[in-house]
DNA sequence: CCGATGACCATTT
DNA sequence: AAAATGGCCATCG
């Protein structure tokens, strides 16, 4: 077995400890990898997520809340509808309570 | 093989 | 205070 220490594998394990309900931004993926900078590593990991399976990058958005890469799934609504349907809401694309909901790698996971 | 791009964030001007 | 750009890694043509 090959461990990838590729970003991306990274990246998809973080999404994928991601709990129901609750939401992270790119950029907190990126810091809790050690790689602030990187945080646009990360949204284009979403973006290869549609290779992989299991992974929830309708819970990931940009640092204000707004679901910027709902325009990369089967539809643009996929990913409001996938949030509501975890009871987050979601307004002209922007998360309600966003900072509630809001799901932190590094206080969660807690390297 | 090389160039350009892409779901971001933070800093500088 | 607002606007522009720099930095990062991998994939696509």
């Amino acid at each position: 077995m090959k461990e990838k220490n590729d970003f991306f594998d990274q990246v998809y394990q973080v999404v994928r400890l991601i709990p129901k309900g609750r939401v992270t931004s790119y950029g907190a993926i990126a810091k809790y990898l050690g790689a602030a900078k990187s945080s646009r590593v990360v949204g284009y990991a979403m973006n290869a997520s549609h290779s992989i399976e299991n992974i929830p990058a309708h819970r990931v958005v940009n640092r204000n809340g707004l679901l910027t890469g709902k325009m990369h799934f089967e539809t643009p609504d996929t990913m409001q509808k996938a949030l509501e349907a975890e009871g987050i809401q979601v307004k002209d694309d922007q998360i309600q309570n966003f900072k509630s909901i809001f799901w932190d790698p590094m206080v969660e996971l807690e390297v």
